[in-house]
Formats: structure tokens, sequence, C-alpha cells
DNA sequence: CTAAAACCGACCAATTTCGTCGGTTTTAAA
DNA sequence: TTTAAAACCGACGAAATTGGTCGGTTTTAG
């Protein structure tokens, strides 16, 4: 039950995009200011860019930045991004999936129960938040 | 992000035992009950067991039973016996391990605010309340 | 004595994670 | 117009984890 490093890279560059937003950082500096290596990161950085949370500007001087301001994207999408979904057991992650213990299952109840408060923190924190530093909700 | 079978089969295992708090189950009748391979069973329930959360009877008309009540028994204490602690990051996890980023890192926060809120639950919850179905909290 | 059960350690296949590598295309600037 | 910095892309691969399997031993009720 541990959130992958991709997720936590990918949640440091977007906080690294976030504290620039009109600036465009390049691979290189990202990879260099967060000590994440430049090849993985660029893997990241690719399904982050093709969910249409950031842009790239290429040749010289290129880049990567923010598609929307910090306080419009939610860590939720970036979660989901990267990891594909954020559900934490089968029947929950994947829409087709029906577990044939469904209707007795006591414990599908409860995953559901953590599955709902992480989700809502996921919803109601956006990168904006995370910069400010902590944040109420 | 995802919970492994382990822990899922673990609390599946747990809520059996629960279900019959005087009753001693075999690990034959568990794994053919909850649908769950009878080997992989068994390196679960040893971990249990070993955590002190479950005691074993040896011999025929053998089996494993509960070491306290249902209500006495916290979800958080069966996710820590299997998985080793229910800290999502390593900086989190790992008493030990100190991250040389800890001091600015941004992300640390959010990821310490989903921790909270999860274990939160983790100790909120019992086998108990997991049989009655759903929990208040 | 026997069979049913817990107990135990070693092994193993598949998957996922965490990268690496070698290229190509684009583009600002010299 | 050349050059170098950058994004882009697909294939590969080592290591770890997951989800088991197997072959035994010990214990104990009947």
């Amino acid at each position: 039950m541990k959130i992958s490093t991709k997720s936590q890279y990918g949640l440091r560059a977007m906080v690294y995009l976030a504290k620039f937003p009109q600036k465009i950082c390049s691979l290189r500096s990202i990879s260099k200011d967060e000590g994440i290596s430049f090849d993985y990161l660029e893997k990241i950085i690719s399904k982050l860019k093709k969910a249409g949370l950031i842009k790239a500007k290429r040749g010289v001087q290129g880049g990567y930045f923010l598609n929307k301001s910090p306080a419009e994207i939610k860590i939720r999408e970036i979660i989901k991004a990267l990891e594909g979904t954020t559900g934490l057991v089968k029947c929950m992650a994947a829409e087709k999936y029906h577990c044939p213990r469904e209707k007795k299952c006591l414990t599908k109840i409860f995953w559901k129960k953590i599955q709902v408060s992480l989700n809502s923190i996921f919803d109601s924190s956006t990168l904006a938040d995370l910069i400010k530093g902590s944040k109420a909700t």
C-alpha cells in the first residue's frame, strides 16, 4: 500500500511548475533541482502532458508549463494521470470488473470508506494549496 | 497506490474469524469459503499469528481463532501486521529514514494529510464495526 | 496408529517499478 | 545556415514485489 515514486515525483514536478506559473521550465532544470533522474522524469512528464495538465514548447529555450492556473489543478487529476486511477482496490478501480463476492462482502464497505475519504482530499486539494503550505479542509 | 491482495485477503480472513468468535476455524475452511489459495493464505495467517492477533490450535480439529474480541481489534493492527507499516511514503513509513528534502518539501505536508486521514479511519474501525456493516465515524 | 491440521523454509513465475539508451524532431540564436 | 538545446519517442532491462507453489515436519484428537 505504497504510493509509487512515479506519483511522488510527478507531484513534485507539478509543484515545481506551479511555483513559476509564467516561466517555461526545462526538464533538465526540474530534474536537477528536484534530484530526479532525467530519463525517468521524462516518462512521467509525458503522461502529465498527455493528460492535458501541462504543455510544452519545443526547441532551444523550450520546456514545460502548466496548462491551467495552480488553483485550478486538483491533485486528483495528477494522480489519475499518472496512476490511471485513484482506486485502491480492484473493485473500485476498474469500472468493468464486477466482484462475485460483492453482495456479501463485508470488507468492501470498509475499503469504500477509505476510498471516499481519500478521494475527498484529492479533490479538495489543488497545486495552489500545496504551495501555500497546508490547507484547512 | 494499490492495496495488495495480501491485505485484502488478510482482512477477509480476520472478518471470517470474527464472525465465529468462539469457533476454531481451520485454514482449509477459510480458504474454501473465501476462495483464497490455501498455500498463500497460510503465509498471510502466519503473519497475523506472529503479530499476536490470532492464535492457533494444532493437530486434528485444530485451527485458528482471534486472540481478542472483534471489538478490540483495530483494522490498523491488521494492516500493520501484514504490510509492516501503514505508511504511504518512505518518509512516513520508515522511522530511520530522514529525507534530505524534508525542510523545503511542499508535497510532504500533503502526503502527511492523506496519511493522517487514513490512519484515523484505520484506528477508529474494528472488526466488530466491519461485521455490523458500515460505521458512523 | 492415523489422519487432519498447523508450521516452516525454499522456490518460482508474472508483474510492476524504476529506470536507461539511442535515436528523431523542433527551434532559438549565433 | 549551421548548431546546440530542448522536447519527443520506443525499446530495452535490472531489481523488487506480488502472488503464489511445493515438500516437508510436527502436533494432537480419535
